[in-house]
DNA sequence: CTGTTAGCGCCTTCAC
DNA sequence: GTGAAGGCGCTAACAG
């Protein structure tokens, strides 16, 4: 098959240390030697196998991105932050998805050293398995829940803080009965959104509606069965607080079938700011979480932590209120 | 750091090889031996390396998807073919991608052999740099362009049948003036759509002024400008024709901020069928690719190289017309 | 059923 | 400046 780097010393003349001088151009070998051997390289279409490379210098010279899905959802932004942030400190970077638990490229790339470190964003890979693969010199940023591991940290946006900053926004426009739609009990981000919810209804001194807390799942799909449970009950609130922008485009969705329309008749915000929200009519007002810096601050850990510096095992970054169309104005 | 197998032996109190056979579960070990090989494992974590393994079998069980930015566009369908193509036939997959040329995470995870296969949807990788990496029992599969070597393949829809489709289309809706907003010259996709805009054009008889052939670049921006300049010339056509989506999303805002109404004075069809088109006001009329399909197949034909059988050099797949409401009805 | 052994391809210390 | 040799961690003959 390809040609090693043998191959190359033999066809050179040299030995296979000198070569791998040469091709990697470390001091030591003269101008003279060093040609014949990267023409011997070209001639025979050398190309090094870096596996034998990784596997002798216990390094990989890569980080993962853990993802639950390589298909979607997408985040853009956050891949944007990781990439470059890699990028500049010359590492690679690779994406990988977890579909398929335990037996997943994600855990198996983590678990079997295959990188130098990793950014999880998988919920479905169990703490446990994350836990199994960490060790020391092997740095895991969480992007999804918090882990209690010392070579594990943990960055999120500030959901709570976004969560009050969406409830105000609606209170400021004068409503006052708000239903909120959720998603998944089991998510951290929902939990904390939430909580934002109820502490500016409450600090506003309004009443939080068993009957208008629904729940969506994070999905579009069930933003809309949420809508039209709530319809279906009859008085519709002021506002919906969608937990994310995927759920408020399926309650939109009902929303309009029903005649109801936003943002005469009820406002809507909703949270992420996915590529979509602004393409609605009206666009969707919500809020923007800082992608670009959480991942860029993921991977930025990441290095930090191989260069054996310490850092906190938690950052929280702020959110910020995209304000569009879905809102009504202030009275 | 890790325990490797010696470690698992050692405590295990048998020989390495035996602690490889009953961690990889491979017959001629006792039961007893087996459980005793696994329980030392569990103590002392152990985790295979991969990095080791993979050299060893000289196999790396995983192949590659090449993408031009991790970080959009998105290919969700096509990613999503891909992905359940690999997962059901037990490889794993990893994305990467080919900023930085030469030195890109992309380039370097073909070159080193650090996968089995791969599929490219990278336009900036050169074509030479993939010749140099094609060899043979590595099979490489093309998404954005052709490439003559005995090892590479080629995957694409019918861009020029879609061509058809959509000047059809618009020529069935009673337009006979139809601009053209092209892609980039080099983009084999824009190529082939072109000649399919021609194709229909020339067979009803309708004739293609120049002025109206503007140039989008493939980019929001791109659209944009290209409507603004066509605004700027004067006459504007009954209908649009936009190589592909993003550029119809910005021509789109260019004919709203002139006052011109989609569908009532102007017609607009685009190509691709991306998220947004669905949720523009109105939707977007547009082409739409068989990118799961195209995934699909690309990853099929990896394994079929791989498992040493031959397939034909290209395969084109049919697209779909997408009616929504950007095109006024027939008269 | 279990142990010994020979590499996979490369890097790197150590002598010369 | 160059070469010989050891070994990264694992697998898979081959013996026993």
């Amino acid at each position: 098959m390809g040609a090693t780097i043998k191959d190359v010393a033999a066809l050179a003349g040299v030995a296979v240390s000198t070569a791998s001088y040469a091709l990697n151009g470390i001091g030591r070998v003269s101008p003279k030697t060093r040609d014949k051997v990267i023409v011997a390289a070209k001639q025979l279409n050398y190309q090094k196998n870096g596996i034998a490379s990784d596997l002798k210098r216990s390094k990989t010279n890569t980080i993962a991105l853990l993802l639950s899905d390589l298909s979607g959802p997408y985040y853009s932004r956050l891949i944007k932050g990781v990439q470059e942030v890699s990028l500049n400190n010359g590492y690679d970077l690779i994406a990988c998805s977890s579909i398929g638990g335990e037996s997943s490229t994600a855990v198996k790339f983590i678990k079997e050293k295959r990188v130098d470190g990793a950014i999880i964003l998988a919920h479905n890979i169990p703490d446990r398995t994350i836990l199994e693969s960490a060790r020391e010199g092997f740095p895991i940023v969480m992007l999804d829940r918090r882990l209690e591991h010392e070579s594990v940290c943990y960055v999120e946006a500030d959901n709570e803080k976004g969560g009050i900053l969406a409830t105000e926004h609606l209170i400021e426009a004068g409503h006052r009965k708000i239903a909120y739609v959720s998603g998944p009990a089991s998510s951290k981000h929902n939990k904390d959104r939430y909580n934002g919810f109820v502490q500016a209804m409450n600090k506003h001194g309004l009443t939080i509606e068993p009957r208008w807390n629904l729940i969506g799942n994070f999905t579009e799909e069930g933003g809309y069965r949420a809508v039209k449970l709530m319809i279906a009950q009859g008085e519709i609130p002021e506002a919906v607080f969608f937990a994310n922008d995927e759920m408020a485009l399926g309650g939109i969705t009902a929303l309009n079938e029903a005649g109801i329309v936003v943002p005469d008749d009820i406002s809507v915000i909703g949270f992420d700011d996915i590529v979509q929200a602004r393409f609605l009519t009206p666009s969707l007002t919500t809020v923007r979480q800082p992608d670009y810096e959480v991942g860029a601050l993921a991977v930025h850990l990441i290095f930090q932590i191989l260069k054996g510096e310490t850092v906190s095992p938690q950052y929280k970054l702020d959110t910020e209120l995209v304000s569009r169309g879905t809102v009504r104005s202030p009275l």
